[in-house]
RNA sequence: GGCCUCGUGGCGAAAUAGGCAGACGCAGCGGACUUAAAAUCCGCUGGGGGUAAUUCCCCGUACGGGUUCGAGUCCCGUCGAGGCCA
C-alpha cells in the first residue's frame, strides 16, 4: 500500500499515474528488472539537485517509469508508478497521486511522457457541455462540478471533498488530516559562515551513515568552524563543510564507533535570534542571563526592523523565546512588545523621458517593457519601435495634472519615480560620504526628519542640507561665530530670567517634542525644535534657562552638537546624565484665546475671548463680529454647537 | 492570484478623538548685505477671482457616491502606487 497526501480528494477518479520521490523507500521494491538501470541512473542525477532546483526553478519535467502499477481504490483502475524529482521526499508522504487534468505540474509531466489525461472537474458554467470522450486541451485547476466520477457526478468540488473524505474514512482507506508546513523549510544552510551543529552521524564499517545520531558533550561547545583554504561551492548539494579537514570532520567515539560531523550550518538567524537576551547580561559565565536582570529588562519594548528581514528573524526569535519560556528560563512568552517595520529609503527621484531612435518624444504612457531573449526591451506599445531612455533634470519637466510632462508638450508624459537603491542602477547614497560632508548629526537628523518611520520615502540630498542649516542656526543661537578660533558663548546668551513669552515658548516646545517622541513622530518633533530656534534667534537676550532644556531636547537627535553646546553653557559633565526636561502647564496658560467661528461648517471668522470663557460669551462675541453677522442676517439659527477650546458653529437655515 | 499599506502644493510632509487644510523643511521668486559671488538675514510662495486696503469671496486633500451642522480623517464603490506571501 502506498500512502499519499492530497488536498484534492475530489479528483481521485482522474488519477492516471502515480509518482514517488526518487528517495522514497518503496522505489527499490517497485522497480522491475527491466527498469532497474534507468531508475538507478535517475536517482543518482536527482541526488545532485537541491530541493529548490527541483521545484521552483524546474523548467522541464523529468522522470522514469518503475515498471510497476498501483490500483486506485476508488475505481479499481491500474495506473503506472513513476519516479520523478518534482515530488519531494520532505513534503507529505513523498508520494503523490497524479491528476494531470487538474494540476499544472502533473499536466506538464503527462504531456512530456504521453500519459493519458482524464477530466473529472468541469467549470460550473459549462458542466453539461464538456465532451468527456476527448482529452482536455488545457489544465483546469479551479473549483467546479464533478464529472466522470461514478456516483459522485454533479457534486460541487467542496461538497465532493467532504463526502469522499467521510466515505474513505468509513471504508478504512484514508482519513482527513491537516498538514502544516513551516515557511522556512529547513533549519540548515550549505554555507560556511554559520554555527555548526553539535551533531555527529554514526558510520558503519564501510563508512556509510547508519542513520543514528550523537550530540557533543556540553564541555565541547561551542563547535568552532574549521580553518579552510578553499571556499568554492562543491558543485553538489553537499555543504561546504563536507570538504573540511578530516581531523575536524571525523572522530572515533570512546566505544570505538566512527563518527562524522553534520556538515550543514545553522542559518544566520539561529545566532542572532536570541542576542537581545544576552545583551542584558553579556559577561555572565554562569548562566546565559541572570534571572533578576531578565525580569528587569525584558521583554523588549520595541522591535524595529525591515519587513523582509523581520519575517525570519521574528520567526526564530519567537520560537527560541517560546522554548526558553516553556522551560522556565525566561519569564515572558513573547520576546517583543511592539513591532515597527521601518520604511525603505529609496534613491533620489528620477525623471525619465523616452524618444524614438529618430529623436521624437514618446509619452511614457505609450512605452511598454517586454522580455526578448532574456533582455528587457522598451518599445512603443503600438508601433513596436524601440525607444531610448532620456534622463531628465527636475528643471526640464513640468507638472501637468497628475503627470510630469515635457515643457510645451502636454501629452508627452515623463516617468517620475524613486527606485530602490542598487549598485546596478547607480543610485546608491553612501552614508559615509554624507557623514563626511555634513556630519553624523545631520545624517541622523535628516533620516528622522524625512517622514513617518514606517513609510517608504525617497532620499534627497538638498533635504540633508536643510537640516544641516538648521544645526548651523542652533550653533549660532548659542555661540559667537565671530571668533572662530576660540568658540565662546554668544553675547545674547545670559543668566537673565526668562520673560513670560520665553517661558511659554520653551514649555510649549518641551511638551510637544516629548509627546512627539513618545508617538515616534520624530519628524514632527524636529519641526517643533525648528520653530523654537526660528523664534529664539530673533531674541536679543536668550536666557540660559531657556536654552538648556532645548539642548537636552535636541540631544537624542543630534548628540554630538548637543554635547558641545552643553559644555559651552557651563557644564563639565555629559548631558547624558541629565533628566529629561519637564514642562509646566501653568506656564502655557494665556489670557486670551482665539476661537474659530463657523456658519454651516464653513469658517467665517475667529474671535478673541478671555481664557475660560463659556459658550454664551463666545456666542455673543461671535454675533458681534461683522463677518459672522453678515452670514447670519436673514437666516434662522437652528442650533449652536460649541466644542470647548476648538470652535463654535452656527447651524442656520 | 491572496493579504496588507498608502494616494494632501513643484518636492518631502503636517493636521491629538470628525472641528482654522498645507505647520516645518526643500525648491523657486523678490529684496538687504557685497566690487561680485558664496554664506547669512528679511519677505512672498495651492489654484482662480475681487479690493484703495484688510481679518474679502469661490474652488481645492486620486475619482464617484454616502453619513454629519461640519469629512484629508468615518462608510461603500472605482482607479492608481507600493509591500509581503504564493
Amino acid at each position: 500500500m502506498l500512502r499519499i497526501y492530497t488536498t484534492r480528494p475530489d479528483t481521485l477518479f482522474g488519477v492516471t499515474y502515480m509518482v514517488l520521490a526518487p528517495e522514497h523507500s518503496f522505489v527499490e521494491r517497485l522497480t522491475t528488472p527491466e527498469q532497474k538501470a534507468a531508475v538507478e541512473t535517475y536517482r543518482k542525477q536527482a541526488a545532485l539537485k537541491s530541493d529548490l532546483d527541483r521545484t521552483d526553478l524546474a523548467k522541464g519535467k523529468t522522470g522514469v517509469f518503475t515498471g510497476s502499477y498501483a490500483i486506485n481504490p476508488v475505481n479499481g483502475e491500474q495506473v503506472p508508478i513513476w519516479i520523478a524529482d518534482y515530488v519531494l521526499i520532505s513534503y507529505g508522504t513523498g508520494a503523490i497521486m497524479a491528476v494531470p487534468a487538474h494540476d499544472e505540474r502533473d499536466w506538464e509531466f503527462a504531456e512530456t511522457f504521453n500519459i493519458p489525461i482524464k477530466t473529472v472537474v468541469a467549470p460550473t458554467s459549462g458542466a453539461d457541455g464538456v465532451d468527456l470522450s476527448v482529452a482536455p486541451t488545457t489544465v483546469f485547476t479551479e473549483l467546479g462540478v464533478a464529472v466522470n466520477s461514478g456516483s459522485y457526478n454533479g457534486l460541487p468540488t467542496n461538497d465532493f471533498k467532504a463526502k469522499i473524505s467521510d466515505d474513505l474514512t468509513a471504508a478504512g482507506l484514508g482519513k482527513k488530516a491537516v498538514n502544516y508546513r513551516l515557511r522556512d523549510w529547513l533549519f540548515s544552510r550549505q554555507r560556511y559562515w554559520g554555527e555548526p551543529f553539535p551533531i555527529w552521524h554514526e558510520l558503519d564499517e564501510a563508512g556509510n551513515p547508519t542513520g543514528l545520531l550523537r550530540v557533543d558533550d556540553e564541555a565541547e561547545l561551542p563547535v568552532r568552524l574549521p580553518q579552510m583554504a578553499e571556499f568554492k561551492p562543491t558543485g553538489t548539494p553537499d555543504p561546504m563543510l563536507s570538504k573540511a579537514p578530516t581531523e575536524w570532520l571525523y572522530k572515533t567515539a570512546a566505544d570505538g564507533t566512527k563518527l562524522k560531523r553534520e556538515t550543514n550550518t545553522m542559518p544566520q538567524w539561529a545566532g542572532s535570534c536570541w542576542y537581545y537576551i544576552r545583551f542584558v547580561d553579556p559577561k555572565n559565565s554562569n548562566a546565559f542571563i541572570d534571572p533578576l536582570l531578565e525580569k528587569q529588562w525584558l521583554p523588549i519594548d520595541l522591535y524595529v526592523g525591515g519587513a523582509e528581514h523581520a519575517v525570519l528573524h521574528l520567526l526564530y526569535s519567537r520560537f527560541w523565546h517560546k522554548v526558553l519560556f516553556d522551560r522556565g528560563l525566561v519569564s515572558s512568552a513573547e520576546p517583543f512588545r511592539r513591532l515597527i517595520n521601518q520604511g525603505l529609503i529609496l534613491g533620489e527621484v528620477e525623471f525619465t523621458g523616452f524618444k524614438t531612435e529618430a529623436g521624437e518624444w514618446v509619452s511614457a504612457k505609450d512605452v511598454e517593457e517586454v522580455e526578448i531573449d532574456n533582455n528587457t526591451v522598451r518599445r512603443h506599445s503600438k508601433t513596436k519601435q524601440p525607444v531610448v531612455v532620456v534622463k531628465l533634470e527636475a528643471t526640464q519637466v513640468v507638472k501637468k495634472g497628475e503627470n510630469f510632462v515635457v515643457p510645451g508638450q502636454a501629452d508627452i508624459v515623463v516617468d517620475a519615480r524613486a527606485f530602490k537603491m542598487s549598485k546596478s542602477r547607480g543610485n546608491v547614497v553612501n552614508p559615509d560620504s554624507v557623514v563626511q560632508q555634513y556630519g553624523a548629526d545631520s545624517l541622523r537628523l535628516y533620516e528622522m526628519f524625512m517622514g513617518p518611520l514606517e513609510q517608504v520615502k525617497p532620499w534627497s540630498t538638498t533635504g540633508v542640507e536643510g537640516v544641516f542649516r538648521f544645526l548651523c542656526r542652533v550653533w549660532r543661537m548659542i555661540t559667537d561665530e565671530d571668533c572662530a578660533d576660540q568658540v565662546r558663548l554668544h553675547s545674547a546668551v545670559q543668566d537673565a530670567p526668562m520673560t513670560a513669552e520665553q517661558e511659554w515658548l520653551i514649555h510649549k516646545t518641551i511638551k510637544n517634542v516629548t509627546s512627539d517622541i513618545e508617538q515616534l513622530g520624530f519628524n514632527r518633533a524636529i519641526a517643533r525644535m525648528m520653530e523654537f530656534v526660528n523664534e529664539a534667534n530673533s531674541m536679543s537676550v536668550r536666557p540660559k534657562a531657556m536654552l538648556e532644556p532645548f539642548v537636552l531636547l535636541l540631544s537624542p537627535f543630534a548628540p554630538h552638537i548637543a554635547e558641545e553646546l552643553w559644555e559651552l553653557l557651563g557644564h563639565s559633565k555629559s548631558l547624558a546624565y541629565e533628566a529629561w526636561p519637564q514642562h509646566d502647564d501653568s506656564k502655557l496658560v494665556e489670557s486670551e484665546v482665539e476661537v474659530p467661528i463657523q456658519v454651516n461648517g464653513k469658517l467665517r471668522a475667529t474671535v478673541k475671548v478671555p481664557t475660560g470663557s463659556e459658550a454664551p460669551a463666545i456666542e455673543a462675541a461671535a454675533r458681534a463680529n461683522e463677518r459672522v453677522a453678515e452670514h447670519l442676517t436673514g437666516k434662522t439659527v437652528v442650533k449652536v454647537i460649541y466644542v470647548p477650546g476648538r470652535m463654535l458653529s452656527f447651524v442656520v437655515k
